[in-house]
RNA sequence: GGCUCUGUAGCUCAGGGGUUAGAGCGCCGCUCUCAUGAGGCGGAAGUCGAGGGUUCGAAUCCCUCCAGAGCCA
């Protein structure tokens, strides 16, 4: 393919809770982007998967009399499944127990290590085990976690260190002369003002247990959990023919993240003479009915049971549309604010718009002209804009835009009185150009639709003349709840 | 405590010195019948967070305050 390449990663999860709603929306996004690049006739390369090492997993393993290895295929198998009930389709599902994992990161170690970046010394802290971190006792006044508001162990261990303070003018020249590494400018800004304050080396080993991958200059220690993760954005580009992906085009992660994708992992990269990737995109939390997603909520957020309600595209199609995803804001996943615009957009407008004129369509039949009130040919280059810039409701918005024009234009034009093959054929040539634009953010209805009246979801077939159609009624799209 | 962002119709948001402030949803009314009681047309609804200032003119710029969010300490 002479268009280019396209690789999108999102976070990998950390098998410690089951996979709800909050972890599918960055999926979701990762998953249309990749298939939106396919459309553009890209070779794309799409990556998730699970973070699997730690003291956490090795402690939650242990609760349930499991090792951590058999704890650790468990869970990551319920993420595969929740993307797959979702449409979400990775290229690969990585995890940090995957053994060309284990070797790339000791490649990657030896490799920071001859440019002088890896030194032994000790740490002493006050430790919690839940993020996996030290904080100073002016962090954590009461000797409990700010975060997790557990007592925090105090603990003196050796470890190595990364020479994290080498790199603080490296890092702000890349963000002024990259600033589209951290998006949305937010994150950047806060980036930035903390970079310029100053930079620490961080630990990068562990001696208190050891399930990790074993730290190459010292079998005595483990690699930090964090040092880890980070890499397996690259071990999936060193197999074999997937080398041409590296560096990464887009990093989706959650905000949380930002810190240790936006420092830490170009710093890395840097050290071990790796390219950098073009861009960290740093997205919002979802809350779930307003309330903020813990594990209280429980079953009501389970992939499964949202799917089985609402299913895949429409939840895909909620999620994008509802919340400005390129602001790196919080959003809601209100199940009324759901119904809402299944049922008003994807049923009434989208479904009913379709299964109106392939009744007509199949009566009437279809005669070719040219198309002058449905032109859709500016449609194409405003959403490709909206998707470079991550702003997947405001695509959705402009593809909607022309479904409306599509329904006044058959009420307008009263086809089932006048019988014009004419009309329909105007009709249905909008309704083919919606369905390949909207085919990344609803891939079963858009099938659904290609497969009715027979054409091909490509951007080949956009603004294309309508050729060897076939006349059949829909089935309906998306039953009303 | 410091820095940053946000506050516009019931809800979600767009606009960002200049004619009567916009969209979608919701609500109310009318209407078509090809279609999932869907579609179309029309309407009500806002002192643009509060107060002050700059200006011929402020939702828009500046200051203070209030409320919410984020980053840091």
């Amino acid at each position: 393919m002479a268009k280019g390449k396209f690789y999108v990663t999102t976070a990998i999860d950390y098998v410690n809770a089951e996979p709800h709603i909050g972890h599918a929306y960055q999926k979701i996004a990762a998953d249309v982007l990749a298939r939106w690049h396919r459309l553009l006739g890209k070779d794309v390369y799409f990556l998730t998967g699970t973070d699997e090492h730690g003291k956490k997993v090795q402690r939650a393993a242990e609760a349930q009399g499991k090792t951590p290895k058999e704890f650790v295929d468990e869970i990551s198998e319920k993420f595969k499944e929740a993307w797959e009930m979702l449409n979400i389709k990775p290229d690969r599902f990585i995890r940090t127990t995957d053994p060309d994992h284990e070797k790339v990161v000791k490649e990657f170690i030896l490799k920071c290590n001859e440019n002088g970046d890896i030194y032994k010394g000790k740490y002493e802290g006050l430790y919690c085990v839940d993020c996996e971190a030290y904080y100073t006792e002016k962090d954590a006044p009461n000797l409990e976690c700010p975060v997790h508001k557990r007592p925090l162990e105090k603990l003196s261990e050796e470890s190595y260190f990364f020479r994290l303070s080498k790199y603080r003018d490296f890092l702000l020249e890349l963000y002024e002369k990259h600033p589209e590494f951290v998006l949305p400018e937010k994150r950047r800004n806060e980036v930035i003002k903390r970079v310029q304050e100053g930079l620490k080396d961080f630990s990068i080993t562990r001696t208190s247990f050891d399930w990790g991958i074993e730290f190459p200059l010292d079998k005595s220690h483990v690699v930090y959990v964090w040092f880890d993760a980070l890499i397996n954005y690259y071990t999936a580009t060193r197999a074999n023919g997937l080398e041409k992906f590296w560096p990464a085009d887009a990093h989706l992660l959650g905000k949380d993240n930002t810190w240790f994708h936006c420092v830490y992992w170009p710093a890395m990269l840097k050290s071990a003479g790796i390219e950098l990737p073009k861009t960290v995109f740093n997205h919002g939390f979802l809350s779930f009915n307003g309330q903020k997603i813990s594990k209280s909520l429980g079953n009501a957020i389970s992939i499964k049971t949202l799917v089985e309600k609402y299913g895949a595209d429409s939840i895909r199609y909620f999620v994008l549309r509802q919340i400005p995803f390129a602001s790196g804001d919080d959003g809601d996943f209100s199940e009324k604010a759901l119904v809402e615009r299944h049922n008003n957009e994807l049923a009434d407008k989208l479904g009913n718009l379709v299964l109106r004129v392939s009744a007509l369509v199949e009566k009437y039949g279809i005669e070719k002209t040219e198309v002058k009130e449905l032109n859709t040919s500016q449609m194409l280059q405003k959403v490709s804009q909206h998707m470079e810039r991550f702003e997947f409701d405001k695509a959705l918005a402009d593809i909607f835009f022309i479904v409306d024009l599509a329904n006044e234009f058959v009420q307008k034009e009263k086809p089932w009185e006048t019988q014009s093959k004419e009309v329909l054929y105007e009709a249905l040539h909008a309704i083919r150009d919606v369905a390949i634009l909207l085919s990344p953010f609803i891939p079963e209805a858009c099938e659904k639709i290609a497969r009715n009246f027979n054409f091909t979801l490509s951007l080949e077939e956009f603004g294309k003349p309508l050729a060897n159609i076939s006349r059949k009624k829909s089935e309906v799209l998306f039953r009303k709840i």
